[in-house]
DNA sequence: AGCAAAAATACAAACGTTTGCACAAAAAAC
DNA sequence: GTTTTTTGTGCAAACGTTTGTATTTTTGCT
């Protein structure tokens, strides 16, 4: 069976395809009579309009493209969850791509939606990615990007971010108060804006307080693997008394290679990760952690994307917002003579 | 700056626009010579083929849409990676759609790919879902279905689902096995296959031990919360001294209420969940549970899409193929007289 | 009733491909 | 050397909308 047309609805009701189109978009160049004659028999006909034709006549699609690193991280599940809720009833709908963490495949995923003629883009970047040329074929076509957590500012557009700095900030002199005197810190790549600034809120903490700031950074230890070993290594390097982690899956590493080596927490080492996923809650002891607004950082993404999608802001003007965290402080962080906090 | 079009390659070239086309498709009837040239000039001038425009000249896009409940799921959103894994080499890419467990957000979901004219659709069911009329729309199309794990029979075309019947028999026979003889369940809708054939497996293992299968089955406690408050009831209810959980989180929620009544488990009382979700194996104690191979039901999904999508297999003749699970053994079912096992 | 202005509708082109068919040139067959 | 076949291109229509402009119909005024 063929699909209804809007030519077949104008052919029923002895109009033209073009009246019918403009009942259906609600112009008020036509009647309220034939448009709502139009509309009844769309809906008895099964109408079903084709967005396909209307792309490609319009140029532009409803389709928003969407690539994160991987859609499993609690945060990022959230995020989508949270741009869908505004997207959704503003007409547009979501295309989801996964980089994977590898450069390569969001350079193609942003490719393929560029393809796709989609309306705008919303991306965090892969680990990897340092190489931005995409992006500048996005800018040629219009196509607006707006990026958010892990931004960039060589590609031009809105960046919403989350405030690392002060989470950090916040979660280090937490184990400060609660006694913890030579603190260490396990993060990924410094190449990202995310643990540049939270390592540097890690360093404002340590210095305001006078405490030593080299007992030890470990580099790409954001995993639960490389936490474990990260942490390892640590304990024969150095010394100290507490980890601040810049993700919580990397705590639990951290967690588990005290945990191996007799060391408890939080009595002998303080822990705090951050994110917040959704385990921290309930392994033990519960860990203390950074977390992250999903939702107002979903919202404000989506928000931006549909203002440069309408034109209402300049591309170039590419500016950034930061979303509050908050710190939750939980077991692991708590030594019990200095529950005083 | 406007795009490159074929239009502007065949100017640029002295030939047409259908020979650019069939020469950029690899088509056989245009020279090698020209087909080189085209690909050099569509190169050079930075071409990106319209797939919009494609799309509706073929009537279909080579965009799959997917639809699940959660994407932050660990099995969904595995199996959503193995799918990417197979349809992103074939050429097709994948639109995401999230039901948030809403019969209606399924409905709207899948309506949305219909009319982006997505090339098939591969789908688990809301938890609510009862009305599957929307699916008829699809075959009215000829868009091919396929659903995986949440499944339904009044849907046309192929199904592959998890041996839920099995991995909760093994689970139970672990549970008989390690001593345990009252034997409670905490399950999600009976209304959905998964639960169904897991209740199936729970009820076929203590029959065949010859133990009470009226111990205490609790519908609708699926989630962490729901699981806390059903076992807090079954403790007031009844005698027991283990629980089959038909998810994880659940598990979750149960060793909580055992935890807060002094209940220790495993010496106390027995737990097995289901799908492995990545905290189970670092919760204390280690969860054992069900672990359900989702990146073969993402593969297998993708292909029996594949071969719909070519015609290859007639819809009408749907069947079921069953994706085996592997029962995952660790702390919370071992009780330490019997780990003989 | 007559005319201008306003409102409603029709016409037709465009969006960028794909593809059946026609056609020319080259190659093969006789 | 003519006819047939093969091979490579061109032509033009189609996919289903949207939208600027033209045309018709209605309305409001005098």
């Amino acid at each position: 069976m063929k699909r209804t047309t809007i030519i077949d609805i104008a052919a029923a009701l002895g109009v033209t395809p073009s009246t019918v189109s403009r009942a259906l978009a609600g112009n008020p160049r036509v009647s309220e009579l034939t448009r709502d004659k139009v509309r009844e028999k769309a809906l008895e006909m099964g109408y079903q309009p084709n967005v396909v034709a209307a792309a490609l006549r319009r140029g532009k699609s409803d389709t928003v493209g969407m690539v994160v690193p991987r859609i499993n991280r609690h945060f990022f599940s959230h995020v989508i969850s949270a741009v869908e809720e505004v997207l959704n009833p503003a007409g547009f709908n979501l295309l989801i791509c996964q980089s994977h963490e590898k450069a390569e495949l969001e350079k193609l995923a942003v490719q393929v939606l560029l393809k796709n003629r989609v309306a705008g883009i919303i991306l965090s970047h892969a680990l990897e990615t340092i190489d931005f040329s995409v992006f500048e074929s996005a800018a040629r076509e219009k196509v607006p990007v707006v990026q958010f957590d892990r931004v960039h500012t060589a590609v031009a557009g809105p960046r919403i971010t989350n405030d690392n700095f002060s989470g950090a900030y916040l979660a280090v002199k937490h184990l400060i108060k609660s006694g913890y005197k030579r603190i260490a810190h396990l993060t990924g790549s410094l190449n990202i804006n995310v643990y540049q600034e939270r390592y540097r809120g890690y360093k404002y903490a340590l210095e305001e307080a006078g405490l030593p700031i080299d007992i030890g950074v470990m580099e790409n230890s954001i995993t639960r693997e490389t936490g474990y070993e990260s942490t390892l290594s640590l304990l024969q390097q150095t010394r100290f008394d507490a980890v601040f982690c810049a993700g919580d899956f990397a705590a639990i590493g951290a967690m588990q290679a005290l945990h191996d080596k007799g060391l408890s927490v939080p009595s002998a080492m303080g822990i705090v990760g951050f994110a917040n996923e959704p385990f921290s809650d309930f392994i033990t002891p519960r860990l203390s952690t950074v977390e992250q607004n999903a939702h107002d950082m979903g919202h404000l993404t989506a928000k931006a994307l549909i203002r440069a999608i309408n034109g209402k802001a300049p591309m170039e003007a590419d500016w950034e917002e930061v979303v509050p965290v908050r710190l939750l402080v939980r077991d692991s962080s708590m030594r019990g003579e200095t529950t005083a906090y």
